[in-house]
DNA sequence: TGCGTTTTTAATGTCAGACTTTTAATTGTC
DNA sequence: GACAATTAAAAGTCTGACATTAAAAACGCA
């Protein structure tokens, strides 16, 4: 391991690319310790500040973890799903900013996803995911709940049906996906008359569940999916509307 | 922004958690300029060092990109699809290397995800995207095929029919899923009547595509996934034996 | 001998200040 | 007006020091 040549990225980038290919190629394997920054320093002919630029840069990803004192370092970090899935949702929600991708688009991909989880919810559900969900529902039905509180439910229900295909897998990327469209999917504002309808598709969703019944699963996201771009659709619609019209109250003044 | 009390988080930590903040939360703008290192230094009252470290955690994310110069400095990056992909990529490969998910947890999460593009790849596929699928499935016929060849060939049939939804997010998500899992399916090594097999599951996802089949595509993936699961089974089955016949032998000894 | 306390030591975390390199804007010259 | 030299601002790097932590080793006492 030892690379720095003259090329045109950072000495810092170099050492961090080295360790972290090491690292996925399993040269390096979880909870392994890294040499000390000295000893790295050393090995890359670099000062410390470097090495321990290159060592951020793995931190931030969660490829090592650092420990202070003697027999302290750093070691490699097994990533949990949890650290897995907060970066993953970083990255998505950016990423979805940053491009302005319609809603449409977002929408679709989102309950899509959703639907692969389908076949196996219905085969291995158990109560206490229908229980959950049912649960969500009641709480969607209270007339004080606030915005917040709705959607939190909302995640909470969504999560429970992936739950219940029981593959950790598909949960974690599931909820990755569904939890960086949600910035997005907050742009709407509902109406009550709006949650009726939801709640009643999210019914359709419990039942079909209950029934162990995959094709009125994946039929009722898709209406969910459909309706949901409706709305947005209005939304939108109302806000251009809105902006048109102050543009031409300027154009009078 | 200003944080610094006695936690016990690194200053660095804290540093550029801050920034990613103003960054997620839209305080900071897409090729925003932040104040120079030595700024950045003097406001969160930090020297140098440390405020570089924070950066290059950052860096590690994609979140900025630096430039060395007059007027140069650290500037608000909008991630593109391919780094937010490469990413995902890195994240979920690392994840599954390193927490031993069973193979057909891993196969049934894979093919189920790509089923998800099934409706609008039926709806939307173009004669562009079928001819790259079929002319994948007539590589995968010559018989002199390495197994490198091979698998790279199926990650572009199986590209050609994610990317015939038309739909980028779900592009993005389903491509980072499929490549993340592409080294848990290089464990299998292909004989010549595996393939031959797998050549006819594809080119029955091909003809339902063709005939804007979205059900025929859905059974296909789902026969393909079945396999695949089957002869990883097999394959693993196999190694136990060996090992089990030498740990025998050694026995023996 | 065995257990609790203190000391040592090997790490990371942080700092200050200097120097190098890059790069764009400015200025000067023809 | 176009091209060349100068300047300045910024990141990149280095040296050397000190602060803080935490585990291991040494010590002391019963």
């Amino acid at each position: 391991m030892k690379i720095d040549p003259t090329k045109n990225a950072d000495y810092s980038a170099q050492i961090a690319k080295a360790i972290r290919d090491a690292i996925i190629s399993g040269q390096l394997n979880v909870n392994d310790r890294l040499p000390s920054e000295a000893e790295l320093a050393e090995q890359f002919e670099v000062s410390r500040p470097t090495v321990r630029e290159a060592l951020k840069r793995l931190a931030a990803q969660s490829l090592i973890r650092t420990q202070r004192g003697a027999f302290g370092g750093a070691f490699i970090n097994q990533i949990s799903y949890e650290e897995a899935h907060s970066q993953q949702i970083t990255t998505s929600t950016l990423l979805l900013s940053m491009n302005d991708v319609s809603f449409d688009v977002a929408c679709e991909a989102r309950f899509a996803l959703e639907r692969s989880c389908a076949p196996f919810a219905a085969q291995r559900r158990t109560a206490d995911q229908l229980a959950t969900m049912r649960a969500e529902i009641h709480r969607q039905t209270q007339p004080g709940l606030s915005d917040e509180g709705w959607c939190a439910s909302d995640v909470t229900f969504h999560r429970a049906l992936v739950e219940s295909a029981h593959n950790v897998i598909l949960s974690y990327q599931l909820a990755g996906a569904v939890e960086a469209m949600q910035p997005l999917m907050n742009m709407i504002t509902f109406t009550a008359r709006n949650r009726e309808k939801i709640i009643s598709l999210h019914t359709d969703i419990a039942d079909a569940l209950e029934q162990r019944n995959q094709q009125q699963i994946e039929h009722a996201l898709l209406a969910l999916s459909d309706y949901t771009k409706n709305l947005a659709d209005n939304v939108f619609a109302a806000k251009q509307k809105i902006k048109a019209d102050i543009d031409s109250q300027k154009a009078q003044a």
